[in-house]
DNA sequence: TCGAAGTTTCAGTAATTACTGAAATTTGAT
DNA sequence: ATCAAATTTCAGTAATTACTGAAACTTCGA
């Protein structure tokens, strides 16, 4: 490892028990992102000096964030690992998989707890409070649905246009002027 | 507790650690979140069977993520704390603060790992894959500052055109034909 | 079908993180 | 200033999570 991938490998084992992963399992991920060619479980192990299994959790674990993919070299029996480099479908694939994990059971929990019957004035108020927050995860959910079927240039166009987007939708208000909003 | 407040506590104790916080957090949080009154400690670890010191940290801790403030009643020296109950103030200011403890320093190391003059082919490669992270990384960001200052009513407006906005888009590199989009 | 190369599983252990209770500190009324 | 109520800190311990190495399994060529 060079100084630079050493340091880019660095953060990301550090910054990995902020983002839900491990140590291990973010150098595994940094060190595939960087690396020029598709590497395989040993290289992995041996340039970043931890057992061969270890590495096989850290790839298994990864895959099913689908940020690494496999990939096979005709003729070498070995299985190769590489990631995605196009930034765009990585922020997708983290933010659908972000939702489906972090979002997705809180919202089954809400909607179970919202067909209760509330057994007092204090379960009345915090069903009121339940709906609320489920309103807003459903809202934000559907909406990173739809967000995620949009093309990376049209995303990266109404990014930089930032608030300004606030400026637009008063416009069409007044285009489509009667509109319920 | 209620049935149905025990069985929303429960689920925030169970979510915690895939949110990057620990069981007695998130209960804390959920509790105060339902509650009709400001609580104080004793109460929560009353409440929640843990003690009294491990309540102070996890309130500490949620102050920090700002998602429960402090509350003082005239002629009682006991703190007392509830949780802002609008949705989307909740949500701003927790994308906030993911954005600067988990985005911002990685995009600190991005910039300085980008300053370097790389040592060889592959570091040349591997500062390419940096920059594009770091581009997207620092669009999301200043997209996610410019959000946060948006109302509720117009966040809330925009997410529920979800996809349609590709076609306002259209629409408005038409009128100010000669984009250079 | 055998064996070698490669991969995964898993029980045991190491390292980390969470929690407790006692002691120290802070706060505010008298 | 003093005291008592309230809160925080922290060292020790419990619980959880991460990691290893050995064994089991899988795959493919001969």
């Amino acid at each position: 490892m060079t100084p630079l991938v050493q340091s880019f490998v660095g953060h990301f084992g550090e910054m990995g028990s902020r983002w839900g992963i491990n140590r291990t399992v973010g150098q595994i991920y940094a060190l595939i992102f960087v690396s020029p060619t598709a590497l395989c479980a040993d290289e992995i192990a041996d340039t970043l000096a931890c057992s061969r299994s270890n590495v096989s959790m850290g790839l298994k674990e990864l895959q099913s964030w689908r940020l690494v993919k496999m990939k096979h070299v005709a003729g070498d029996r070995r299985e190769f690992f590489e990631a995605p480099t196009d930034a765009w479908e990585v922020f997708r694939t983290l933010a659908e998989e972000r939702r489906r994990r972090e979002m997705e059971p809180t919202l089954t929990m809400l909607r179970s707890a919202l067909l209760e019957e509330p057994g007092s004035e204090a379960d009345r108020i915090a069903q009121e409070r339940m709906r609320s927050m489920h309103d807003l995860i459903d809202l934000l959910s559907t909406w990173f649905d739809d967000v995620q079927r949009l093309d990376a240039q049209t995303l990266a166009k109404l990014m930089r246009m930032g608030s300004k987007v606030q400026k637009l939708l008063e416009l069409t208000g007044q285009l489509k002027s009667g509109s319920k909003e």
